[in-house]
DNA sequence: ATTTGTGAATTACTTCACAGCA
DNA sequence: TGCTGTGAAGTAATTCACAAAT
């Protein structure tokens, strides 16, 4: 199993979301044709994506949903809830936090930061909101891996450094900041209002899809 | 000026950022060198895209900052404000909602759909809850060209099909279904439960940056 | 001297085409 | 025969390296 590029990596999510699926109503085995009906993607692709994450099928056959499933989970790392914290929140914060809560339970926010006083000690649904000051213990009495940052741009670099600091090694960042992780943990930026702006260009009437 | 490479547009709104601020600080020239310094991009790729683009910069000064921006301005069509339709005031819709109407001016939420009775009436920020009868009237009127959709994967499609009914020529969508233009719209879909899936992969250790 | 604009080389990803196994 | 696994070909994006312009 040699290195999985990254963009196999984003599919991912997509095949164990098929496949879960699957697994439930009870199927066992699946082609790669099929699944290629059922995600989108090609059917090529899929059987390399498969070889990348090192899962094998029967010729004649195709694969088997159970152990692809398992694999898949053990390449995400979800066979143990994946604890994620969350700083910030304001309205963005907040609605990633309800909207995690109600629909993950594999990959799930246990942790939720603000540096605002007035928000510390108030709740999002079940969880308490933490101020900064905890940030560091928190994180590494509950072995958190990942975090979310959903704060102004102006204090998400030294979040970002703070988390990578408490032991934090993956960050899914919200602000509009371009972070990285200093070499020391994967840094993905969703910038929405970025992403308004590029649709905007498509919008103009240039292209379609 | 060729056809505008679907990698390059991404980039677009990070020069646009960049050179905003750097316009409202009274700079008048810049060089892909400085540029790249800013943007974290390198700088061959900045000339490559401005080419793209159809801007020219001087030999052994640099790139007009106004000229750029203006350029750049007149390819995302923000010259004129862009008006987008909002599908869904749940809790995330809710969010970008006043994400969007705090921080962006030119593009800008417009319109509020929901299928919901008990929301139809109520505002978000200073808009009101339009219920789904409304949506294709209004997207006529306004002359909306863009639209977000946090509704749940179950009514999904058929918002989609509905906006593009209605004239919607770009899509932006969060809710876990993946959606196409079928033909007629761009669509870019943003699944924030495999964003963070995906993040898992790279928490459990197997990779950096 | 400085910095652009670009053809050539490189890298990353996808699709094609088919050999090989159940 | 049916479907996998893979080398080869193709496509897209990035980086290199340097000639041309001011």
């Amino acid at each position: 199993m040699a290195r999985v590029p990254e963009a196999a990596v984003k599919r991912l999510p997509i095949y164990l979301r098929v496949l879960s699926d699957l697994a439930e109503e009870g199927a066992e085995v699946i082609s790669s044709a099929e699944l290629s009906r059922l995600t989108g993607l090609s059917s090529e692709q899929i059987r390399k994506d498969f070889v990348y994450f090192g899962v094998l099928g029967k010729r004649g056959v195709g694969y088997r949903i159970g152990h692809l499933c398992h694999r898949l989970r053990q390449l995400l790392g979800l066979e143990e809830e994946v604890r994620v914290a969350l700083v910030g929140a304001g309205n963005l914060g907040t609605a990633l936090a309800r909207y995690n809560l109600m629909r993950q339970k594999e990959v799930r926010i246990t942790a939720v930061f603000d540096r605002d006083w007035d928000k510390v000690g108030k709740k999002i649904e079940h969880l308490e909101i933490l101020p900064m000051e905890d940030l560091e213990r928190v994180i590494r009495e509950q072995g958190i891996k990942m975090a979310i940052i959903a704060v102004p741009p102006s204090s998400a670099r030294e979040v970002a450094d703070a988390l990578v600091e408490a032991g934090v090694k993956a960050i899914l960042n919200f602000s509009p900041v371009k972070l990285d992780g200093r070499g020391k943990a994967y840094v993905k930026n969703i910038d929405l209002t970025m992403e308004l702006e590029a649709l905007a260009f498509y919008a103009g009437g240039r292209e379609k899809g």
